[in-house]
RNA sequence: GAUCGCGUAGCUCAGUUGGCAGAGCAACCGCCUUUUAAGCGGUAGGUCCUGGGUUCGAGUCCCAGCGCGAUCACCA
């Protein structure tokens, strides 16, 4: 055997290990451990199932008296599984060896026998390492201390790992490192494939309610020369052969609007959007909305669609935790209508309906007096101690005020809609006949999380093109680099759009609370993450 | 951006008042045909995040920086 390079240490030398047996695998056994198609393979979870307690005890039996009387013969009606999985744990015992795999729906042990496959497949199996993709087949028994096993008969490797794995009772936990290398953590942590199975089904629900309900699904473009619809900070990029400025768009609610214009009744759309802003627990860069407009439809059309999907989703979410039993993660308790559901330190009840709550009377409960008593909104400006408490616009005040102590007065157990918004602070809903200042608007808190809004739509291109460019005009140096009055949109309100509900919910917090992640960057795959530092270019 | 916490072997973590750098798992060698985080014997593995400072002596104390996390702010 060569002799390690005295110059490698840690992680080299570990992988240099493994390349050694790579290599002696190649010239000692003949075998090619980077593999190729297999078929028919059973998943571990059905391999497990296929388990017959008669066939086992009947070849228990025949195999002990054939250790008596060598004449007998012994019989095997086992049932006969192929399996495929990632090396989990090893525990080689001399002349067997017992390893645990890991497939996208469980584990399940193998053991193989030097007496049951040719010597390249059990020397293969003793040296195996912790990360090593594997394919057995034999039949699915037990063991002496009742561990269903599937007692190998054949035992191929198909991909060598190289790189040691975490440590395999703590697995990875390190946040930083489950994130930058999620094809890690989704074997070490089996949590990590459950929640993303579930983000899966959850948006394939949603697909199928709005087609139940008549929508179409349509796809806007994510990069736009106008980044409207919302007032977050874009994302810019560049288009070289038109050498023309492009944002990456921050809502998909104009494009969606201009097809409602245009005679698509009911449309939706489930896609990307990008804000340029902060990241932390419940924000990402770039994260994954619903929106859908309803020609002839109100906020209160949406309402009904939301707290039905929503109550949908969280049936959905019930089952699938009473199918899979992780309570360490998950707990929920009900049925039919009566679903609640742990987040975090919260408990949601998602039972119909949802509260609802008006926004002005939110903010008379807290503070004692109407929101429109403008000297004493003002004051309360001062003593909450709210920027620019005495130059801002009076709605805005209200609204700094409603977030600071309102917001955080919503019952986080209940969703809860809070509607009758203020006009001045919802530029693209249409204000109420009887009172213009308020709107018809909604927000959906859910365990201290907006989770999505929707509005009676500002169809009237007058009053759009006057709220916009008011809008415009408050902007600072800094948003007017990126904002611009998006006049197609204003051409298209004038060709005609009917009256219509729309509504728009991040799919995100939605997984979050659905499966009990409490962290937006566990309910997506591959999370905005620093590039790695490398010491020698920095500084 | 602010505050707090963390950064030690591939992974998970100890490290006392400032006094020789530690454990388990993983790796390597050996033994073992019913293990369950297998066990037993042996070997190897370290820029204690980086840079400065205090000190006879710093993983430990001080300063600055970097990275990560949490909370807050921002995000109609």
């Amino acid at each position: 055997m060569n002799a390690e390079p005295a110059h490698e240490h840690g992680l080299e030398a570990l992988e240099h290990a493994r390349r050694e047996k790579l290599a002696r695998w190649r010239a000692d056994y003949g075998v090619e451990p980077y593999g190729q198609r297999v078929d028919d393979i059973t998943s571990l979870t059905d391999a497990r199932a296929l388990y017959n307690e008669a066939a086992h005890e009947e070849y228990a039996a025949s195999a002990a008296a054939a250790k008596e009387n060598p004449d007998a013969t012994v019989v095997d009606n086992r049932p006969r599984a192929r399996v495929a999985g990632r090396c989990i744990q090893h525990r080689a015992m001399g002349k067997l060896v017992f390893i645990v795999l890991r497939d996208h729906t469980g584990d399940l042990q193998i053991s193989v026998s030097k007496a049951a496959v040719d010597q390249p497949s059990f020397k293969l199996a003793s040296k195996l390492d912790y990360g090593d993709i594997v394919v057995a087949e034999g039949p699915v028994g037990r063991t002496n201390k009742g561990e269903i096993c599937i007692w190998a008969d054949r035992f191929e490797v198909h991909a060598k790992n190289l790189v040691p794995p975490p440590e395999k009772f703590h697995g990875l936990t390190d946040a930083e490192l489950r994130y930058r290398q999620r094809y890690i953590d989704m074997f070490a942590n089996p949590q990590t494939i459950r929640t993303f199975t579930m983000r899966s089904k959850i948006i394939m629900h949603v697909r199928t309610f709005m087609e139940r309900r008549g929508y179409l699904e349509v796809e806007t473009p994510m990069m736009q020369s106008i980044a409207g619809g919302a007032a977050a900070r874009p994302f810019i990029t560049h288009h070289n052969t038109l050498d023309m400025q492009l944002f990456m768009r921050i809502a998909t609610e104009l494009p969606l609007k201009r097809l409602l214009v245009g005679g698509m009744p009911r449309v939706y759309e489930i896609g990307r959007i990008f804000r340029n802003e902060g990241v932390d627990r419940t924000h990402n860069p770039e994260f994954t909305t619903i929106e859908a407009y309803q020609a002839f439809g109100d906020c209160w059309t949406m309402l009904e669609l939301t707290e039905s999907l929503l109550h949908e989703l969280a049936q959905l979410a019930f089952q699938q935790a009473a199918l899979e039993a992780a309570p360490e993660k998950r707990s929920a308790e009900g049925a039919g209508n009566n679903l609640h559901m742990q987040w975090g330190e919260h408990t949601v009840n998602w039972s119909r309906p949802f509260a609802r709550r008006k926004y002005g009377d939110l903010f008379e409960q807290s503070f004692g007096f109407p929101m429109t008593e403008r000297d004493r909104v003002r004051a309360a400006g001062r003593e909450h101690r709210i920027e620019k408490a005495e130059t801002l616009d009076h709605w805005l005040l209200v609204n700094a005020l409603y977030e600071k102590l309102c917001e955080p007065a919503i019952d986080p157990n209940t969703p809860t809609f809070v509607t009758d918004y203020p006009s001045a602070i919802s530029p693209l809903t249409r204000p109420q006949r009887d009172n213009p200042e308020l709107c018809d608007r909604w927000e959906l808190l859910v365990a201290g999380m907006e989770l999505g809004t929707a509005y009676s739509e500002l169809n009237d291109p007058d009053i759009q093109l006057e709220k916009l460019t008011q809008q415009l005009a408050g902007a600072d140096e800094e948003e007017q680099a990126f904002r611009t009055l998006d006049e197609d949109f204003i051409n298209a309100l004038k060709v005609g759009m009917p009256p219509a509900g729309g509504m728009g919910l991040g799919i995100d917090r939605i997984v979050m609370l659905m499966t009990g992640e409490t962290t937006i960057r566990d309910v997506i795959l591959f999370p905005l993450m620093k590039p790695e530092s490398h010491d020698e270019q920095s500084q």
